[in-house]
DNA sequence: TTGTATGCGTTATCAG
DNA sequence: CTGATAACGCATACAA
């Protein structure tokens, strides 16, 4: 019904030549003189030729294809990734193929199955599983396709690929801004403390109330989906506690966000009462009132930086000695106007 | 170096049987026998085989791959939309591969030959370009192979499958309803008017005016790019203004609550002085002081709703008579608490 | 500089 | 129900 594709084969019977010379003309082979490669290059365009990267693939064992795994799509930071990673990978002539885990372990390896059948090139991972050792990238390993983990790595991070920001130092700086401004009782907000992210930034509240000779107190740090959701929830309990924190340490800015909004409607004063941080520098958080203390979270170049890292794990050959850890800047972004500074 | 990939030829060796017989347990063929089937399921298993997509994608003539072209990947409307499509693509079987044209034209053309190349079996485009007829996607046409647009669509839709909300409506509701609350004199804040959503936002607004008998004034139609810096502008520009609007119809959330803070920033009280509407939903929509009127859009299910037509239109080999267009249904979100009717 | 021959892994066709 | 064979379109080793 509708006409086969043109083909190199085609091209060849035109012009009288044979279907290799087609093919390395196409792809610039220094071993073909250029004028038969302009020639032949005309003829292709005039023929409307397209390559056809299945078959090319197949050949080359190269899918031109890079593989993202993240938990969900729909929040700016990761879309912020993903638009890096996108722009660096199609400036490599590379494609992206996006899969959600939807935080389910299940999904997570069942996505790496069908990627890995889809033969990607390398594979990016935000990781939904906190287990220390995600045997099910085995395929991948054993086949030397490389696998990048990104913001949400497995535990024992020495042992793969990561880029990261350094989230210990930043939860320790959120918090010393907490505590300089002479709060005593500050509430940790995260979310699964068995994902890497959010036990560094855990530890980085612990180590700035150690620095400051204040007990840690477990009670303290609540665990949740971080959503908006669950913010509204962490509003109401924290409206039951009995005495209530001076200061929370919320470990994104939605739910910091949503957890402001509602304790503000209950008629707590932000931040003179309780005082709040947040983290990922939602583009809303500057615009938060009062405006959100928060940690720019470097996204589009953390997601640049990984799709780079990835190609050059793909063009080198060689096994890589030993796994790389990128670690990339952050900043914190003091918004409060009006402190008192102890 | 590592070894080679386990085949169908070689599950087909180990059991004494050919390779279309391997290939035809494998994916549940009729006439394979259940006992074969199983046995040769085990060792499929057992040998840790993976079927290659690329050489059967080579074969069929289906790499099981959608494209998506958007204009940028970080907002968190699309993020929503591609959440969407993404779910529904893996439910069916299909990849997604996704890129970005960067509000530009070359970029767009350049993606949509590059995903031809990749043979993807359909294409979701949410379009950069305002050009009434894209021919570059002659391409697809010409293969039947089924091209969508959601949300931003060509002009003349009626030639093109589109999946879309009732943007004309949806800008009369929000514009009626600052009329209601008895603004004058309405500033609309809006995108490249060439853009169909655009333009249907603006044709709303229109109406909306007409039909209170108040003059069209085109100088209170704004042409912005709709971002956070966008909106630091616009602040400054109707701050400058002989007089003041009463109301902003902006046509985003993001730029809405930009422009907002920045208003607030220079004293200007909002609602009172002047009402701002968005457009969207985006989360922070709703915590915004004061909370943000807006149109719920229907991210996710405009993917899934994109994605589920797209691979109906590839599953229903003879050729659709004509052109479809989906309209989702919005929601108008009034969240002004205190507001005096008119 | 160009051509020939072969194979990448799968599936469709036809035969048995 | 199963097997043999060819073909999908391209790229490469080798030959010329």
């Amino acid at each position: 019904m509708f006409p086969r594709e043109t083909t190199i084969h085609d091209i060849a019977r035109e012009l009288n030549v044979s279907a290799s010379t087609v093919s390395r003309a196409l792809k610039d082979h220094p071993a073909i003189s250029p004028k038969t490669r302009e020639v032949i290059k005309a003829k292709a365009h005039e023929m409307g030729y397209r390559s056809n990267a299945l078959a090319s693939g197949l050949r080359t064992r190269k899918s031109s294809t890079l593989g993202v795994i993240v938990p969900r799509l729909n929040s700016y930071f990761m879309s912020t990734v993903l638009a890096g990673m996108e722009k660096a990978a199609v400036e490599a002539g590379y494609h992206l193929i996006i899969m959600q885990s939807f935080e389910m372990e299940e999904k997570e390896k069942e996505n790496i199955r069908l990627l890995f059948n889809h033969r990607v090139d390398g594979l990016m991972v935000s990781t939904t599983s906190p287990a220390s050792d995600p045997d099910y990238f085995e395929p991948f390993f054993k086949k030397n396709i490389p696998v990048i983990f990104f913001d949400r790595t497995p535990n024992n991070q020495e042992k793969y690929n990561c880029v990261t920001i350094d989230n210990k130092r930043a939860g320790y700086q959120l918090t010393r801004h907490l505590l300089k401004n002479n709060r005593k009782k500050i509430l940790h907000v995260t979310g699964n403390k068995k994902i890497e992210v959010y036990r560094q930034r855990l530890e980085g509240y612990k180590l700035a109330l150690h620095e400051k000779n204040l007990a840690f107190d477990p009670t303290l740090v609540w665990e949740t989906g971080l959503g908006v959701d669950d913010g509204k929830q962490i509003a109401e309990k924290i409206l039951k506690m009995p005495a209530l924190p001076d200061a929370i340490f919320v470990a994104n800015d939605t739910c910091a966000i949503a957890i402001m909004h509602h304790l503000q409607a209950q008629g707590i004063k932000i931040p003179e009462k309780i005082q709040i941080t947040g983290f990922n520098n939602d583009p809303f958080s500057a615009f938060a009132k009062p405006a959100l203390t928060t940690v720019n979270y470097p996204g589009e170049i953390m997601g640049k930086v990984t799709a780079n890292s990835l190609i050059h794990l793909i063009n080198t050959k060689h096994v890589e000695e030993r796994p790389f850890h990128h670690i990339l800047d952050f900043e914190l972004l003091i918004r409060e106007s009006t402190m008192n500074q102890a």
